[in-house]
DNA sequence: TATGAATGAGGTTTCATTCAT
DNA sequence: CATGAATGAAACCTCATTCAT
């Protein structure tokens, strides 16, 4: 692994750990196993390096929208498919990569406005295109009332990103099964909360 | 208005703004309109001062909770009384004030675990029994299927949660009305999104 | 009692336990019983406040010198005269009182050399006058050797000062019994350390 | 000479000038010609590079004293003994150096009660350690009534210290001429002030 | 390229002193 | 006379960044 790696991975796990203005380029530099000056062969400056551990830490994430953006039009839209795609999403989540790097993101928005920018279009917005296709996907397919959401796609998004602010925050407190309060999500956006629907 | 006040006024802005780290005392100070010292006559150093500045900012939001409560018992639970549940929320909402506040929990609570804990203590845990009192007196009235979310109260959290963020983050991006996306919400959770629904 | 010697009384204390620069002037204030404001109604400045602690610390010591003058022409100069001499000491050692002062003016005497000065005025110069008397009038009645140390009169000082200080440094390392410790000092004085002495 | 050494000589000038409280680290760096931040790499605190400096300041006095004690043993124990060692302590006392010192451990013992027990266990207990010896030497030897003060070795310190601190503090209200009265000490103890001594 | 000792700007905190009440 | 809230200069210490080796 070549020396830019190893300060990057380094430099994630502490500016996760500490936020930005509390990390120290020192203990990048220790746990990277480089000397202090070596950093900043390879980084401009602490912000240079922040920058650049954000854009190489929403790579995993980029990636795994990626495939499943590739599989999805292979499948009918219905019930299943959203409880299969929350169940994808879950796995993802439980490892933790997402939400270390969201609340990066969140913490440090108000000092480099850049970053948000940054996440919206390289997952926020690839991941609305995504949901508007099988959206309109079922719509079309008549299985999945689709045109409901429509405009906000976001709504199936919402339970993920409280799952991952959860385990971030609350856990503690209140554990949350991820998977089964993805599962729960599904089931009251397909069938609905209200008993008995008036027919079209 | 008292000096502790104006402190903790000018105190909340600058935190909001560039966070914990990055607030300098003397910011603080000067937009109080007071010296240096006398900030430190009113709370013992920067850390106090945080957490006072954070008790005092979950203060109007827990007033909202506790107001939404007092109110809920009166009417039925029906998507009717969703609907206003998420319109009274998305008032208060596009106030920003529960963003910012919440922004700062999530970035600092890596420094400050309190914080994260005295946020779910005084919001979300009494939020949580609130929509838990909703959902079994729709369960037991049968207006509402309750029993369907019962373990996960928070899913109606959710959207509201994303609403607040977004704004936070991605509204120069892609603007989202609150009360329109809470609105949509509302309508899938009750009548869900799959067409065809078999009769219980 | 009146205010400025409240204030005197408790500055000395403080003085005492945490020097010159550790004294916070709200300790004073604090421990005389009045507000922070009224000790610059009574003193101009902590420096001046200073200076008239030590002032006013040296009177009970001035006064024990001024008490032993007054009785020492009553009584023949020999072995019994050292031996009492060193003994009203020993008790007026053992108290305390000029230890702490002494202290103080060894370390303050930097910043303030005006201390010194004073202290040498008020405490030693009257002191060596008193032993110089002694030692005349010794030698006069032929009972003590006076002459011998007529210009360094100072060395029988010097075991007092040993004892002040060990106290104050040194007493809970190895004790030492200041009243057993002065009566060696005076029988080595008295008879010499050598045994065999050429008669005069 | 390297940095360390520059730093711990500027900062022993100006912590004997100035007393703990009143030395500010800037004064310490520009002197031993660092910057600020330089001193932190070598001394962890104010604090810390404080009792470096103890340790450092102590260590000629110790030297001088094993010196001392290495040529103890080779010679008899009697007047001219005394007045020789009296000699030797009076040319160090000259120097100005273990004034210094003691006055600096004298005035911050107060906040610092390790730098008692250091200079005790230092420079004090071998010390006394060494006059016992010689001491005993002499009582064995029949030429000194070492016994008379074998319990309270430190009477023959008791002169080293006042000369110590008169230099100190009272040298420029009268000159003591340390030889002389070191001397003059070493006769009386001696011979001892009484002229008739009782014949045992 | 790599190192790490050195720098010095800048932040938090303390506390003597003032002054309106 | 008395108060004590307010002031702001000044001190310790940190840490991003540089540069001689």
């Amino acid at each position: 692994m070549n020396k830019q790696d190893r300060i990057l991975d380094a430099a994630i796990d502490v500016f996760v750990q500490r936020g930005y203005a509390d990390t120290r380029m020192d203990e990048v530099a220790e746990k990277a196993g480089v000397a202090k000056g070596t950093v900043y062969l390879h980084f401009a400056s602490k912000e240079a390096l922040f920058e650049a551990v954000i854009e190489n830490a929403l790579a995993p994430i980029r990636e795994a929208l990626e495939f499943m953006d590739g599989n999805a039009h292979q499948e009918p839209v219905d019930a299943e498919a959203l409880h299969r795609f929350y169940r994808k999403i879950s796995g993802f989540v439980e490892t933790g990569v997402p939400g270390a790097v969201m609340r990066l993101v969140i913490a440090e928005s108000g000092r480099f406005p850049g970053i948000a920018e940054t996440y919206f279009k390289t997952i926020i917005e690839p991941g609305l295109g995504h949901l508007s296709g099988i959206l309109d996907k079922g719509a079309k397919e008549g299985t999945f009332r689709g045109e409901m959401i429509r405009e906000h796609p976001m709504v199936l998004i919402a339970p993920v990103l409280l799952a991952v602010l959860w385990k971030q925050l609350f856990q503690d407190f209140k554990p949350l099964d991820t998977a089964q309060f993805l599962d729960t999500f599904a089931d009251m956006a397909c069938q609905g909360l209200i008993p008995e629907r008036k027919q079209p």
